[in-house]
RNA sequence: GUCUCCUUCGUCUAGUGGUUAGGACACCGGGUUUUCAUCCCGGCAACAGGGGUUCAACUCCCCUAGGAGAUGCCA
């Protein structure tokens, strides 16, 4: 039988890395299986429901270049994939149930629930959950109830006694007391909607579902759907619950630890490479060495056998560090393209940008690539370039061990080999050897440091004491406001 | 509280009875460099603890501790 899984997100929320983790590892498995991955989407909590964390799902899962063979967009052969449009299955299926006795309408109200819950909480009763209050009511009752109008739940009756066994892939054996599995857990909502346990249940097996991936913290469940696959007397599926991923503090990681939502990491300039390639590397590893991988090995070499058991931290700084490098790997018209709309929102740049905004990125594409860990620092480094700088204090200009003085003679020193740039050779890297040669003989000449020399010339036209390389940089600001930025400084020091 | 799962450097991990316990990120130092970054070199740093089993345990078993998750008419 043909491997098929599927990711089944619920549009409540944006797409974050969790659930892209377990979307990408079921996707990597399917493909090296030779299986399909299939988009189910499970919007059966109509509370939550947006329509926009449905159009982010689709946005989140076309920027990562990753696509299902059966889906809402896609259609298949297993359709609907959308749980809301197979609402009357889950009705059947729930009176199915309640006929053969294996599950049974509840009138508890959600104040009686609550109550129950805080005062249990409380007293720290051993066991917590529902008390099974309606679990056998006589026909009477029931009728009374029904004439008081209320909307019954449908739950289902959890054996008293015995236990529950299922086989997990990563974690073997997974045993537990019937006792122990959350009493009587409710199928149908009072609106008539399924809860995750039953559609999930149905669905799988209607869409012949051959292996769960998802992550641990659905472990406990298990016991739970391995008794409604026997209440339906269905095979279960092949379980394989993936180790969670957790922020800083080992905690199931949110949104207090930083970013997780996929528009968030888009947004500041995060490279699908980079991300898939991060993010597949949380508990998985190839081997003992190897840590690039993009989507076309993972679909080849993605093997279950080397999952790891254990959680893992989400670790900001390796994303960097991938990113970094994925930017690295850009050609520089690929990095321009994924630059300029960075340099556009922020205004610097014309929508399209103006033929001489052009020339300006084509020339700022090579002295920034090794210097970009997210695309969106292409702002802040380039801002220079664009507006005024003349907030940075005089100190700034002032090398260390120097004082105003002599910077001021330095300035003045370096001046005329600025203005004289254009003369010792054509635009480029040319220019740039004769600049240094010309700097380094003055620095010999002078008695002051190459980098003193060029210290606060940097600071007098870029603002910072960090910036690309100074020549470049002049060039693609223009020499006639670099000289007025430089005449700005030595007025700043007098 | 109860149940379940987990436990190798700060972090991600390799390791399947005999290794100087390897790699990467981070961090620290050095080199290249007009600053920064890149790049190169080097360093730091781990088998949670206690019992077994065995000639031999990071590797197998048990206990303890710690962590996490679940305990919803959310998924």
């Amino acid at each position: 039988m043909s491997v098929r899984v599927r990711y089944a997100p619920s549009p409540t929320g944006l797409q974050h890395i969790g659930g892209v983790r377990t979307a990408l590892f079921n996707y990597f498995f399917a493909k090296s299986q030779g299986g399909d991955f299939i988009l189910r989407i499970e919007d059966t909590d109509r509370e939550r429901y947006s329509d926009e964390s449905l159009q982010d799902l689709y946005d989140t899962f076309s920027w990562l270049g990753i696509e299902w063979d059966e889906g809402p967009d896609k259609g298949g052969e297993y359709g609907p994939y959308v749980q809301s449009e197979r609402f009357d299955m889950y009705r059947e299926y729930a009176d199915k149930l309640i006929a053969e006795g294996k599950a049974y309408k509840c009138y508890c109200t959600p104040e009686r629930l609550e109550a129950l819950r805080t005062e249990q909480q409380k007293d720290k009763k051993a066991h917590q959950g529902y008390d099974r209050h309606c679990r056998d009511l006589t026909p009477e009752q029931q009728a009374e109830y029904e004439k008081q109008g209320i909307k019954p739940v449908v739950r289902f009756k959890i054996p008293l006694d015995g236990k529950t066994v299922f086989h997990d892939v990563l974690l073997g054996d997974v045993k537990r007391k019937n006792s122990d599995i959350s009493p009587d857990p409710v199928l149908l909502k009072s609106d008539g909607f399924p809860t995750y346990h039953l559609a999930n249940i149905i669905d799988d097996h209607h869409m012949n579902i051959t292996h769960i991936m998802r992550a641990q913290e659905w472990l406990p469940s298990g016991p739970l759907h391995i008794l409604l696959y026997q209440a339906f007397e269905w095979d279960p599926p092949t379980y394989c619950h993936l180790p969670m991923v957790m922020g800083k503090d080992g905690q199931k990681l949110s949104k207090r630890h930083g970013s997780t939502s996929l528009r968030d990491f888009i947004a500041k300039g995060y490279l699908p490479e980079a991300i898939i390639n991060y993010i597949s590397l949380i508990g998985w590893a190839y081997d003992d060495s190897r840590e690039f991988f993009d989507k076309a090995d993972l679909e080849k070499l993605f093997v279950l056998e080397k999952l790891n058991k254990a959680p893992g931290v989400f670790d900001y700084k390796k994303l960097d560090w991938f990113n970094g490098q994925y930017i690295r790997k850009l050609s520089d018209e690929e990095l321009k393209a994924k630059i300029i709309p960075y340099l556009q929102d922020s205004g610097n740049v014309d929508n399209p940008p103006s033929e001489a905004q052009d020339a300006m990125l084509n020339g700022l594409i090579p002295i920034v690539k090794e210097r970009l860990k997210l695309l969106s620092d292409i702002v802040p480094m380039t801002a220079f370039l664009f507006s005024d700088i003349s907030g940075y204090p005089a100190e700034d200009l002032i090398p260390k061990k120097k004082d105003a003085a002599s910077t001021l003679e330095i300035l003045k020193l370096g001046r005329p080999l600025i203005e004289k740039m254009a003369e010792l050779g054509p635009d480029g890297e040319a220019q740039d050897e004769a600049l240094e040669a010309a700097f380094k003989a003055l620095s010999e000449e002078s008695g002051f440091k190459l980098g003193e020399l060029l210290s606060p010339l940097r600071v007098a036209v870029t603002g910072s004491r960090v910036s690309p390389p100074l020549f470049a940089s002049i060039r693609l600001l223009g020499l006639k406001t670099a000289l007025e930025r430089i005449d700005e400084a030595v007025k700043k020091l007098e």
